[in-house]
DNA sequence: TGTAAGTATGTCAATACTGACATACACTAA
DNA sequence: TTAGTGTATGTCAGTATTGACATACTTACA
């Protein structure tokens, strides 16, 4: 929607911010968290494969094991940044990253 | 290099985090960064695609038009995870996401 | 049984990231 | 010139994410 448009309907009293707009971003939401847990899937077998404790990729990456193991639990806090550098340091190349996006349908 | 080796390396009086490690983290910091690019690049081109201005994009998402400007900027305050939803936003699909990681060399 | 290695979960102070805002800059059309 | 539209940059208080730590659970092996 432009803004032009949201100008318009602000100016004729609508509220902007409705239920096809949540909708919407929902949808673009569970995207993101479908990527996601694509890469977590990826870090786990990348680790595995790899031979690595989360002890191991905790010092490789220089963050704890504890971290290790929210990433391959899906904990809320952790951000995408640090599940594509875990992914990384686990030894995943390229391919094995586009792979895991592949994966996200 | 595992943990059984550190501790033995730290027991024998080795300062650990050597320039080994450090050109290797440098290494898989430099791979990130040449995906955050990759992606930043995506975000461009698909919004544009898109015909959607700065603050078209920002409203989608529940951001700001400087935040937008910083993400094409490349501003190092910028996460992974607002790059990529600003990618999903802007209407880039499952396989552009994946193109954008596979012009990351 | 015990014990060692690996993994999971909760907490928290420090740091990083966020949207919002102000404002400057760039470009186009009248 | 002026106005309008779009983009860039700096700041900041509020929020999210971080590594580190303690501790519990799990599994395998002697």
């Amino acid at each position: 929607m432009k803004t032009a448009k949201l100008e318009r309907l602000k100016a004729a009293g609508w509220k902007v911010g409705n239920a096809e707009d949540f909708l919407q971003l929902s949808d673009e939401e569970a995207q993101l968290v479908a990527l996601k847990l694509s890469l977590i899937n990826a870090v786990k077998k990348s680790r595995i494969k790899s031979k690595l404790s989360q002890i191991d990729l905790a010092q490789r990456m220089k963050s704890s094991q504890s971290r290790i193991a929210k990433i391959e639990a899906g904990d809320p806090s952790v951000s995408l940044d640090l599940i594509v550098r875990a992914l990384i340091a686990s030894g995943a190349k390229t391919r094995d990253i586009q792979a895991a996006f592949a994966s996200n349908k």
